[in-house]
DNA sequence: GTCTATACACAGATAGAC
DNA sequence: GTCTATCTGTGTATAGAC
């Protein structure tokens, strides 16, 4: 599988957040027409993303959004009840359906290897779909309130989870060498988030995302594999 | 070398950095007594990374800070000019002598696995002494003006210009593979940050700054060393 | 369901006494 | 060199017309 593979398969899967969103919030949004409410939710959604990350969602005045989606600021407070509410709505938005979409591509069938290699690319596929929102929930995170911090942990300790699993099978299976596969899913991630924390030095350095996938996986496989693979026949020199 | 050992050698360098402030910003402040400045710029700046690293730099406010450090709000403008300088001051504060010292630990004499682990771990201390600065740095960074963001890139690439070359010259003495060493950089340099990024997932695994450092130095190994080392003898089995 | 107009709290910053 | 008091702009949020 490569970017361009995932992205024809996966993409509707996404694009429906703000449709998630209706159902989850229809309490607390004022508007009732489930069609409105859609087409603003992902106006709105989009344009907090935006000005999020171009200067931070606490510098974003309600003026800025106002101006942003074309709604009036009377009309915004219809969808959300206050600024930490929208914060709350986005970060709480599409985090189940990452995590649901990161255990369907695990394959029961397939070997702990393959299952190492498609979690890594689905990861990191996703996030350069939806760069936007994940650069914002990574960022701004820490300005959550208690409880919502707290969930947002627990999150990333269950899809943590999804690569523990994966490698502790391996090492059953005798493929992967035991080692603390906690940490290894740690560094992992780390340098899966930094795909889309620092895009400014993979543009520079010219590497894709497919690029990027196999570099990462070489890395991996060269540590955690108990039979080192055949090298690979195309050359990684440095530029 | 292990943390404590570094923390004997090189804590004095990093504790002088109000000192280095005053100097650099002479010009900006308004008090001239030498003294005063240096004290109370260690005031400003550690309260500054606290309140800022609990909620935020923009959601700081001025009366925060006067709260915090004791000073008035009138005393704090004789220190900076505004808000924004005063973050500027704070990310430029230290950078010249991290940089320093990094390029200070490579040995022109050793190896380039030596050095390649003693920059590594160097790093990975410094954040660790100073965990509240990096991390204030790494999430306000994207909040500069462009000017002062440009200068904060090119720091950055400079600083992976360290990594780079060791690499590089690894490869050129035969014990290194070929491979793409400004992506092998970005990569270790991700996991570094992760370690001042994510304390709590290092501090739930129960690990230490030096497991940290010995495990990330073995899975760079087993990527980039020809003639791979002897198996550790000390177990890294999953908890 | 969306708008305009406005309330009012709080931000950053400064003047001038000491 | 530091303080208190205050200016002025901007922030979030809401009331009430349409």
């Amino acid at each position: 599988m490569n970017y361009a593979e995932f992205k024809k398969i996966t993409v509707l899967h996404m694009k429906n957040n703000s449709q998630e969103a209706f159902t989850e919030n229809r309490k607390d949004i004022r508007v009732k027409k489930e069609k409105t409410v859609v087409k603003n939710l992902e106006r709105i959604f989009d344009a907090t993303l935006k000005i999020g990350n171009e200067k931070g969602f606490h510098a974003m005045s309600m003026r800025d959004l106002s101006e942003e989606t074309g709604l009036s600021m009377g009309a915004l407070y219809a969808y959300f009840s206050s600024k930490e509410n929208l914060m709350v709505m986005l970060q709480r938005n599409g985090r189940d359906s990452f995590q649901q979409i990161l255990e369907q591509s695990v394959d029961k069938d397939a070997s702990p290897l393959e299952n190492l290699r498609t979690v890594i690319k689905t990861h990191l596929f996703m996030s350069e779909a939806m760069q936007p929102r994940f650069y914002f929930t990574y960022m701004e995170g820490k300005n959550l309130n208690k409880v919502e911090k707290k969930v947002a942990v627990e999150h990333e300790l269950l899809s943590d989870g999804i690569l523990v699993k994966i490698l502790q099978e391996g090492q059953k299976q005798g493929i992967f060498k035991p080692q603390n596969h906690s940490l290894t899913t740690a560094l992992i991630k780390a340098t899966l988030n930094d795909w889309y924390l620092k895009r400014w030095k993979y543009a520079k350095l010219n590497v894709s995302v497919d690029d990027f996938a196999e570099y990462l996986l070489s890395i991996i496989e060269a540590f955690c594999l108990i039979q080192p693979l055949p090298e690979n026949t195309q050359s990684h020199q440095a530029g």
